[in-house]
DNA sequence: ATAATCTGCTAACGCGGTTTACCAAGAGGT
DNA sequence: ACCTCTTGGTAAACCGCGTTAGCAGATTAT
């Protein structure tokens, strides 16, 4: 492997020289044009290659993030993912994946960001708990946290997340505008942050509305996906205020295992009932019908987590360090397809 | 930062002791327990952390590999990754993420595989072209690259993909089983090897179980996924030798598609048609009916890719380092689910 | 003629580790 | 008393780079 030293010898400079030369800095030292050239072409020549790793130690910055999750591979995540990488990228830095731990071991995951000397670290979906460990620990060697689509509220942490309460606003109104007020409302695990914000904020919303909610149209999965279209079943089969409408505040695969449940007994979307995803998934055009749903910005949310994590890296926000801050919402989108109608007449009455 | 030499200072030892009794090299060097004790709570009580760059850096070994994709967000290759990320950690290893670049810049790519002392690389998808530049770079810094899931063969470089001969036979054969015989195969775009593969396979085990191929049932989208809904269409509604299966080799998604189109001329799935897929997609189960597919072990494709890049690292292949190696072909599995059935017999006569 | 400034470069130290070569003291054998 | 071997450790060089302080020589100012 070639080294600047290497350079120097051939060029008959110093290793001081070199190393100028090659990084640019001018500014600080004069060097002629016949010089540089001579360093220049010796490094042509050997085909040298900075060593990234040997500079981060010699100025002891490493532009190098990390990004802790329990699942890279689930949809939402990987763009995540995906918008944070190229939104680092250009600006220098490097992505390194770590594997989200489970409870006890989140000092290991902090180890390893440490080990590593990590610059900053995104963390995805995290749960509380592991959090506060998690912060107190990378906070000793100055390693900063943003967190990306989830509602931890921890002091010095900064989060990225959706704008559930525009995108909740934009479905209701849009199943309201066509003559919806016989909503169900499926949600997801309620007790997380996440399902619990998108519930309330559709309460608010329907009273906002003037549209009285019944009871039995608020479902909930708790979690558990598979219970969908039972739920879906019993609540339509039960022929007490029949709703028009679903929104599928938990997303867009709930959404299609409605669609599912509702044809499996005779009730077509969006002739009889409409329905609205959330998320948008990749998947969300190939349902039948098309999905009308919910577009949350993930690339843009890892765009943005990243440049959050960068500014606290350079730290602008030395000051606050400590305080409670408030999110960095991102606005989502109403993508109309085809599982949304006009309210069916004949079958309300 | 806690350094060695803290440590040395307030244990009042050398940095070399330090460094031994940290990393249990004690076959090397012989310590005295009383010793080891002093400097182990030192560590301890300044909260010493191993620098893994700067041990990079004195030890010219960085246990650190790069992941190469156009878009880590596809959740084929998402899933790879995440393959590939926890076999990758159990063995020391932290994995990179790399932007593909366009044509190009290959060049950079492989600037950055270099500058950030890889030790090795796993490339999703390459194009033939782009690979052999960037194997011509890597190779000159003895970083090894393995490909995955793409059917590349140039010399020197080890590719992992599925076995996509034996998956097509699982899923004809299962057709073939149920009593079809006039199959419809939708296929992506022949052109790229993957995808010319299935197709070539279909027709030689179409062949070797006897049964004739009607030209018109060899559909291919070209890669324009949204061409898949008028391609079927037009095959079923001309009435000529109507099938009663479709094989659906380019994937989950154009299988949802060809249900969608289908149900939309009053052709019902498994009732007149049965499906198969490939891939099985997490959204598999939610298509209704619930996909018949062939699943891709994507997780254990990047397990896979990782252990052969760690082999190639540790230098067991240095012999045949040029020649050219056979793929690694990974088993597939049929899973059942409710797109098939029994052909419909009074449709055929 | 002398001092001051500018030009172009290098020596030497630092980063945080690893590793080789060597050494002092005590134990054991003869 | 002398040699040898083991034990427990250190000093110093090294990895590949960044950076500060300083210096010789040429140029300009006084």
């Amino acid at each position: 492997m070639v080294t600047m030293a290497d350079i120097a010898k051939l060029a008959g400079v110093s290793r001081t020289t070199t190393s100028f030369v090659l990084n640019g800095k001018e500014s600080e030292l004069r060097i002629s044009d016949q010089t540089r050239n001579r360093v220049l072409s010796a490094a042509n020549e050997l085909g040298y290659r900075k060593n990234e790793i040997a500079r981060a130690v010699a100025t002891g910055k490493n532009f190098v993030i990390g990004i802790l999750d329990r699942e890279h591979s689930i949809e939402q995540r990987a763009r995540i993912m995906e918008g944070a990488l190229k939104e680092a990228n250009p600006n220098g830095y490097f992505i390194k994946l770590l594997l989200h731990p489970y409870e006890e071991d989140v000092l290991d995951a902090a180890k390893n960001c440490i080990e590593q000397r990590l610059a900053g670290l995104i963390v995805m979906l995290p749960s509380r708990i592991e959090m506060d460990v998690l912060k107190a620990e990378l906070d000793i060697h100055h390693i900063p946290i943003v967190t990306v689509d989830d509602d931890v509220s921890i002091m010095g942490i900064t989060n990225v997340l959706t704008n559930d309460a525009q995108g909740m606003k934009f479905a209701l109104d849009h199943l309201v505008a066509l003559g919806h007020r016989e909503i169900v409302l499926l949600s997801g695990n309620t007790t997380n942050s996440l399902g619990n914000l998108r519930e309330r904020t559709f309460k608010q919303l329907m009273f906002e509305l003037g549209i009285p909610i019944r009871q039995e149209n608020l479902l909930s999965d708790n979690g558990k996906i598979e219970r969908v279209e039972e739920l879906i079943i019993n609540r339509f089969t039960v022929a007490q205020g029949r709703p028009t409408a679903i929104l599928s505040a938990s997303g867009d695969f709930e959404a299609a295992l409605a669609i599912r449940a509702l044809r499996s007994i005779g009730v077509y979307v969006p002739k009889h009932v409409s329905v609205v995803g959330y998320a948008d998934l990749k998947s969300a055009v190939l349902i039948d019908p098309p999905l009308t749903t919910i577009r949350q910005p993930f690339e843009e949310l890892g765009r943005r987590a990243f440049k959050e994590l960068l500014s606290e890296i350079e730290g602008w926000h030395c000051m606050d360090h400590q305080g409670l801050r408030h999110p960095r919402l991102v606005d989502t989108e109403l993508i109309v397809r085809k599982s949304t109608a006009q309210v069916f007449q004949t079958f309300e009455s």
